[in-house]
DNA sequence: TTGAAAGCGATACCAT
DNA sequence: ATGGTATCGCTTTCAA
């Protein structure tokens, strides 16, 4: 049986006492450990030195290396609270390891309570190779420059507006609104009702979305839409729903599917009819959606795959003097069921 | 109009800079700016530095710092790609809050494709000065004495079981298959059925689950336990539905929530009366299961808050000799609603 | 094929 | 009240 495990143990091993073990100098270890092109080495040193590393458990320090190479090979993602959560969970897994596979450390780095240029201070304290944030609204054109002038070449804010000196992947949340309030107006409604979460933190999400649906009431040359503020919550929505009929809204696009089946449940419970009285359109495309009856219908988007947002991070970093530029991110779809 | 920001520079100021503009030493620029103890420093100076560091956009280099200082403030979170999503966004913004009032920074790790010493060997690389694994069973015992090795303090597993070496966090999820079944049986139900999710990386959770109900009905000296696979998928749930009536299941216990409004769901698209014909209860408590009909009877988990999980790891960081503890994390509780 | 040595940026002890 | 300086662990020329 094996002795137990060591705790803590004082003083890591360092490449010294790999070098000192395997009886060369430190600048071999390093050559072998990274396996620096030429082939400078003998394979019997480097087995050597693989061997003396195994047995000390030696693990390189990042720090060190960054500080000495220039750089850490971290690619910082940032995300306000709101955003963990649902699509993005899995939208970080997939990135982290596309990152990966691409030699760089993911590292999600989450809300801070600053904003603006003292986030970006945070931020650019570790000295990442690029600064990746998603949805975050903490990134302002302040923060961008606080990270170029400390070295950061690459920012890349994923979200529905660019930010000025950044990269930028557009989630053009607008097309979501512009495409529920359209098949509502399509199929006759003109009376739109349009929930906007209560939540603060998803604005930059709601907004948008409200203002697609604007513009398809403008678009159409006929119809009203009016905000409709909800709070995901089953204590708000009998109010909430009471004051929708009394409204005479003929339609409803409810933000997402959660926010849609909070509404239809509402609604349904006062005695209107999902979607004869009125119809709902939901957004996201979440299981709910197809569980609750009738079944939402629903906008579904369809983003950039993580692998191609991995590249481009790659990409930049390999060439930070590229000038911003934007791309499109998402397309919206609609996906029609039973609820309007 | 101010000038455009500038696109990333080239060497970013250090404190050298910050010294030669205000004309002092380094040393004194660290004073000042780490407001270290003593006011060894006039306050003319101080100053002078403050605005020195302010006008040169100085942000201090996390590496050196950390090279230099033995601590790199850091608290590694690691999580598995499933973790990522609902209670667990939540409480991961929270913790990253929590610790940052503390004076650490939370960085997440997501998911690597290594597990056990290869993960430990790349948290180690950062030489956090603590680890804290989030459901995560890459971390184990030889993960565990890698990071030790490596001089990595403190780390903690946040999991269904101790990991040997390490502090634990113990989610006994256990008491929930326990509690749900529980009551089933108490209501007379015998017969019981478990739905076990087939997405594997959810068996960490859902094996104990099944696990409580067997105990639940050990010790209650009647009835069984029929295992059931199923998927979270709206396909999946038909036949699964004909099948658990054909085995004459009395009562379900669904893993959670979002399998227990799929199986109710397809159970009443079945003709099944829920619950008179077949009693249903989930866990979790999500939102979901307020939204239908009929409300779901769930079992509600109360985690340790994450303030007070910050405030361990605070304290073990700074007595890293502390030997393993374990503590419990979670207690269950039944919530009845309309579904059983 | 390998080693010696110069830093990377910041901290903290010891002088002054 | 301030400055000089050794040092943290590693990479990377330049010599040998």
């Amino acid at each position: 049986m094996a002795p137990p495990p060591p705790r803590a143990v004082r003083t890591p091993p360092t490449s010294s006492d790999v070098a000192r073990a395997a009886g060369v100098s430190r600048a071999t270890v390093s050559y072998v450990l990274n396996n620096t092109k030429g082939g400078r080495v003998s394979e019997g040193t480097r087995t050597r030195v693989r061997e003396a590393a195994r047995q000390l458990g030696y693990v390189p320090h990042a720090s060190a290396r960054a500080l000495r190479s220039g750089r850490s090979g971290i690619v910082l993602l940032t995300a306000p609270a709101v955003t963990v959560g649902q699509l993005f969970a899995r939208a970080f897994s997939e990135l982290q390891q596309a990152l990966s596979d691409l030699g760089h450390t993911a590292v999600l780095y989450g809300p801070t309570r600053t904003r603006g240029a003292a986030a970006g201070r945070h931020w650019a304290e570790l000295r990442p190779d690029a600064v990746l944030s998603l949805m975050d609204d903490s990134l302002d054109e302040d923060a961008v420059a606080v990270l170029h002038q400390a070295g950061v070449g690459v920012v890349l804010g994923l979200g529905p507006e660019p930010v000025a000196g950044a990269h930028a992947l557009v989630t053009d949340e607008e097309q979501v609104g512009f495409c529920a309030a359209s098949h509502l107006l399509a199929t006759g409604r003109r009376n739109l009702g349009v929930i906007v979460p209560a939540d603060s933190s998803l604005r930059g999400f709601a907004e948008p979305r409200l203002a697609g649906a604007e513009r398809a009431v403008r678009a159409h040359g006929a119809g009203t839409v009016v905000r409709q503020d909800l709070a995901l919550d089953e204590e708000a929505a009998p109010s909430w729903a009471r004051q929708c009929v009394a409204a005479g809204v003929e339609g409803l696009f409810a933000y997402n599917d959660e926010y849609a089946a909070l509404a239809v449940r509402a609604l349904l419970d006062t005695g209107v009819r999902v979607p004869e009285d009125i119809a709902v359109v939901g957004a996201d495309d979440l299981l709910i959606g197809r569980l609750l009856r009738p079944r939402l219908t629903t906008v579904r988007l369809d983003y950039m795959p993580s692998r191609e947002i991995a590249e481009l991070l790659d990409r930049l970093i390999g060439a930070p003097e590229t000038p911003p530029e934007s791309h499109d991110m998402l397309r919206a779809r609609l996906v029609v069921r039973e609820s309007a």
